[in-house]
DNA sequence: TCCTTTGTGCTTTTT
DNA sequence: GCACAAAGGA
């Protein structure tokens, strides 16, 4: 993601190599040393401040690997999204392209950072991994990967056939119940701890949940069916067998891991197994940006990364910050000072300012957006477009209020975090269609398809399955089987369907074939069918640069759109508009004014976190992460009052924030600090003693003569 | 058996 | 505001 995310550095020229750079960043682009048969460096970490120029030291990196001949295909690139991946390679190819014009060599050699075939996130490689070695742990290569959804659907199902869901105290729900896994399977902890630590109103549950996930196992090997932690967890296996993992350590030369502060104890068992020497890994991140945790990520995996080697790890700190003003690096520096423990840093910046960051109360929700628009507009006069600004906040629907006021004006935004394209049910029926045509073993997937057609729920879908589980899962034995007579019309189309999307070659057109079937069924089922559709339609479009079914599949759910602008062919692309954003979401980016939204305590932190001095930290470290991301203005909004989400439609529930604990006084003190809107200072006692008299009546009629 | 309605209860952040 | 379960009508 790097919707507005251009550094200062990102625009200058690179002349020779590593010049832009600066001192520190070229050791850490730089180090290791030729050897005879190649470039060979020891373990490295990059502790690497908000703003530091990380993603251009590692580009750098990248780029001077390849110049000194590491083939590309042996470097591994992880990165925390794909984009990040793509960021890198775009700038790594460009330096290093740049650096072979400039030497004597001149331009002849061409660096083709495209063939950094090895780079993506964790997951990602992992599923290329594991189709490689699918035969290894018992798998088909062409096994499915399932969205989160979709694993929760298939926990929801073993719920109910263990009978769970019937007991007279309420069993967690299904999402829950994959969250539960994911930390368990991601930390690598036994069950008990994980639920103690992190789910403790969930512990009374252990037994029945350690059988839950026991069958949720077997169900998704017999149905080749891979979740994203699958991803991981088939890895590791693959690692830990001795001579494979000497393989697939062998393959990569050299690893770059990117935001290593938030990792988990798996990902990192990972890359120790396949390089236990730490020979040609670099790991860069900040601790203090590490804001993961619920995802099982570790902040000791980056504090404790020097001394697992020996001898050990190298350690260079970036501290030079090119993206804030100085100001605004003061508070995150005086937030961060009461923070125990950690890789000590302090940003300095090149930029003065005399205008400190603002913290500013505001009434309540309204107020906040009342005031935030306000200043939304105000920048955008003195010429910072919309996409220059940002509005943060901790939760995706803190901006709820905020959205309807932007509708209301009509300024263009859009949202990151929160509902996401692939969790819209149509588009989820579609997927539902070409993943059982991909893998008839599929379960969920046929069990929802069956179901779009009228007359047909669960019980008839269910039926169906069975028999066609039965055949051995043959596509003829569908084409005979007796539905409902409400459904017998449209089952003939669907039937047909799903033969040519089996037996097509060409990938090219077969959503479009899919889409006509669906398109009654969608008008149908659902309200607003045209805007709907309009989704598919970018589905489609967005088809067209995937080269198989299967990649299109797996890759769509590895790395989903966002929002659907976030789709092909984005005609919103040269329009401005303002960016409203999770601060987890935010992660890596930079604005020139950042918002951010519901200060107070119980928000930062969250009331959740109270209690658990870990998370608590965790917490300060977001709102860390939140302030670094702006360049010039940074205003913290304090409502006085805000609602409390999940209550009744008629409530009125709100609570008075307390000034959030991380704004100690001393904080204070790096912001200017105002009410909004101000509040006129004209106290009683004085209008009262002053002897001025005014002729009201006689000056409101001299007004009309 | 399916599908809609009604009532109840509630951890946020996401690859 | 949403997920989930239980009950009632077709």
């Amino acid at each position: 993601m790097s919707i507005a995310a251009s550094t200062a550095q990102d625009s200058a020229p690179v002349s020779a190599f590593g010049e832009g750079l600066n001192a520190a960043q070229r050791r850490a682009a730089l180090y290791g040393a030729r050897t005879a048969d190649g470039f060979s460096a020891g373990p490295l970490l990059i502790i690497a401040g908000a703003g530091t120029g990380k993603t251009n030291t590692l580009a750098h990196r990248v780029a001077h690997l390849l110049l000194e001949g590491v083939p590309p295909e042996r470097i591994l690139l992880l990165t925390f999204t794909r984009r990040a991946a793509q960021e890198m390679l775009r700038r790594a190819e460009r330096i290093a392209t740049q650096a072979l014009a400039d030497s004597p060599r001149g331009g002849a050699i061409h660096i083709n950072a495209a063939r950094l075939l090895w780079s993506g996130t964790y997951h990602s490689i992992g599923n290329r991994l594991i189709r490689e070695y699918a035969h290894v742990v018992g798998l088909e290569p062409s096994f499915s990967v399932l969205d989160r959804g979709d694993a929760a659907d298939l926990l929801d199902v073993v719920r109910q056939e263990l009978g769970f869901s019937k007991k007279e105290k309420r069993f967690p729900r299904k999402d829950t119940c994959l969250a539960i896994y994911s930390h368990k399977v991601n930390s690598r902890a036994p069950l008990a701890q994980t639920l103690q630590d992190f789910f403790p109103w969930c512990a009374e549950w252990g037994d029945e949940l350690g059988k839950l996930f026991r069958r949720y196992v077997e169900i998704k090997h017999s149905q080749q069916l891979l979740d994203y932690d699958d991803l991981l967890l088939y890895w590791h296996l693959l690692v830990q067998e001795g001579q494979l993992a000497q393989d697939i350590g062998a393959r990569f030369s050299h690893v770059l891991i990117d935001e290593y502060q938030d990792t988990n104890t798996l990902q990192a068992e990972i890359v120790m197994a396949m390089k236990p020497q730490g020979t040609g890994v670099c790991v860069v991140g900040d601790d203090a940006q590490a804001i993961y945790s619920f995802r099982a990520a570790t902040v000791e995996n980056i504090l404790e990364f020097p001394t697992r080697f020996s001898p050990a790890a190298e350690v260079i700190k970036l501290e030079h910050n090119y993206r804030s003003v100085q100001p605004i690096l003061d508070a995150a520096n005086c937030l961060m000072s009461d923070s125990p423990r950690q890789y000590q840093k302090e940003l300095r910046s090149g930029r003065a300012s005399s205008r400190r960051p603002v913290y500013v109360s505001v009434q309540d929700d309204k107020a906040q957006s009342l005031y935030v628009v306000e200043q939304i507009l105000a920048a955008r006069e003195q010429g910072v477009p919309l996409r220059r600004q940002a509005v943060l906040m901790r939760n995706s629907h803190h901006g709820d209020v905020l959205e309807l006021e932007l509708i209301r004006r009509n300024i263009p935004y859009t949202k990151y975090g929160g509902l996401k394209f692939l969790e819209a049910a149509h588009v989820k029926d579609v997927l539902a269609l070409l993943r059982w045509a991909d893998n008839p073993k599929h379960r969920i997937a046929g069990f929802r398809v069956l179901q779009l057609l009228t007359g047909v729920g669960p019980a008839v879908a269910d039926r169906c399955l069975k028999v066609f589980e039965a055949s051995g899962f043959a596509w003829p034995t569908l084409a005979s089987y007796r539905m409902p007579a409400a459904a017998e019309k449209d089952w003939a189309g669907l039937v047909e369907l799903v033969d040519d999307l089996t037996q097509a070659r060409e990938w090219i057109g077969q959503l479009g074939r899919l889409r006509k079937w669906y398109e009654p069924q969608l008008e149908r089922i659902y309200d607003a069918a045209r805007v709907r559709m309009g989704d598919i339609e970018q589905l489609e479009r967005l088809a067209g640069q995937y080269a198989s079914r299967e990649q299109f599949i797996t890759e769509l759910t590895l790395d989903p759109p966002k929002v659907s602008s976030d789709l092909a062919g984005d005609p919103a692309r040269d329009e401005d508009y303002l960016i409203l954003s999770t601060i987890h979401s935010a992660k890596g980016q930079e604005w020139d004014s950042v918002y951010v939204l519901n200060v107070a305590d119980g928000n930062f932190p969250n009331e959740h976190a109270t209690g658990r001095p870990d998370l608590i930290e965790e917490e300060r470290r977001l709102l860390y992460v939140a302030m670094t991301r702006a360049k010039h203005d940074l205003h913290l909004v304090a409502p006085l009052r805000y609602y409390i989400t999940q209550q009744s439609r008629t409530g009125d529930a709100h609570v008075y924030g307390a000034r959030s604990r991380f704004m100690t006084d001393q904080l204070m003190q790096c912001f200017e600090q105002k009410a909004w809107p101000a509040v006129p200072n004209t106290p009683a006692s004085k209008a009262s003693e002053t002897k001025v008299r005014i002729d009201a009546a006689a000056a409101l009629r001299a007004m009309w003569d």
